[in-house]
DNA sequence: CCTGGTATAGTCAACATCGACTATACAGAG
DNA sequence: CTCTGTATAGTCGATGTTGACTATACCAGG
């Protein structure tokens, strides 16, 4: 069923979950986010991370520690963690991991309207995606083996693994149905090519 | 290098493939878009489609062809695509499949801060999902197996083909998540609870 | 005949997001 | 010693998204 959250964005968590360690300013945040390679697993757009904060504090998440400044720069807020906020993110968190949530890729999008396009041209655009995907993989592979060479538990990169994984579901699937548009006995080519001519906007129903 | 188009929201592109097939207002879209099933496949809001028409005639993909109005109910404003509207569609289609994009599913997010709970909470959730992702799993196959018995070509369900690739992934990796934390010889557990116990706020650096 | 539920059709204001901008400090190139 | 690029720290405005609201029509149940 899903909460209502009052704060309802991954970077709020995300936040949550670093101020645990330490109290921060959020351009520190930003910056031990990026660090970590953290920005590869949450959106992160360095002003969505000020309203963030904005958010968590009046939610009474977090509360501002002080303000100071260096020199001429601009003045700084540090944030910490509250009571609240600790529970939130352990609340937050076990109902991501407990819950699938329905969500919406954009390759999902593309899929249902593929009629708009013809066989062949679809046939040609899904081989570039292999491509795409075999460069992401060897791109996380790399990643993962770098890390686990640095001395780092593998603990630490599930969610690499994670999306390994489903890219390399994502490869399979599109092998699978380039494979079941250009069989030259049962491919659906031929029926394709004949709906797309008669009807070239494409779409079911 | 993913363009900046003027109109970016899926729902944009959906509504380009359904006026392809004929004029129509933003309420009949909508409900032809629930119809036919493809609210699973883009998020789909009521008032997010009226915003997002505007735009696409702000952009010149639709334009307005009539208003008409019947007894006392509010008027509605019928929308033609255009030239430019069509040639959107194929290019924005033929990019969502030829380049991978990455995107940020709810799960990753959670499992890169995972290290915040302890093993134990962890593998009782992980369980809970699993039966998540089969219940899933198995709406999206009954939906398929009823499609297709109304004699429905496959071309058409191609998406929630995809969409079971992933979750089946998903349930393999889960599954092997779960056995590298309780395995009694290798498991993580053991150096996990250390590690948060120590440490109870969790996430590397 | 009245009432509740739902389909029709759309608007609106609150809230969220994101790119662009401001402004200082500082290190290195030339 | 100036110039340029980058790190620091944050704000702002245009755009997008969402839930809640308005209002009519229509059908079924009691």
């Amino acid at each position: 069923m899903t909460k209502h959250r009052k704060v309802n964005n991954l970077l709020g968590l995300t936040a949550l979950a670093y101020l645990t360690r330490a109290p921060m300013h959020a351009y520190e945040l930003g910056r031990t986010l990026r660090d970590n390679g953290d920005a590869r697993s949450v959106k992160f757009n360095h002003s969505s991370l000020y309203m963030v904060i904005q958010q968590l504090a009046k939610a009474g998440f977090v509360a501002e520690r002080e303000t100071s400044r260096e020199g001429q720069r601009p003045e700084k807020t540090v944030y910490a963690i509250t009571e609240a906020g600790r529970l939130e993110l352990l609340d937050w968190l076990r109902e991501l991991i407990e819950e699938p949530q329905h969500e919406y890729p954009h390759f999902v999008a593309a899929l249902s309207l593929i009629g708009a396009l013809g066989p062949d041209d679809v046939v040609e655009l899904l081989r570039r995606r292999l491509h795409g995907l075999a460069a992401q993989r060897s791109e996380i592979r790399d990643l993962i083996n770098t890390t686990l060479a640095g001395g780092v538990h593998p603990l630490f990169l599930v969610e690499e693994e994670y999306r390994l994984a489903l890219l390399e579901a994502e490869t399979d699937f599109v092998e699978r149905f380039i494979d079941n548009i250009v069989d030259p006995e049962t491919g659906w080519g031929p029926l394709w090519d004949q709906f797309h001519n008669t009807n070239p906007e494409g779409n079911s129903s």
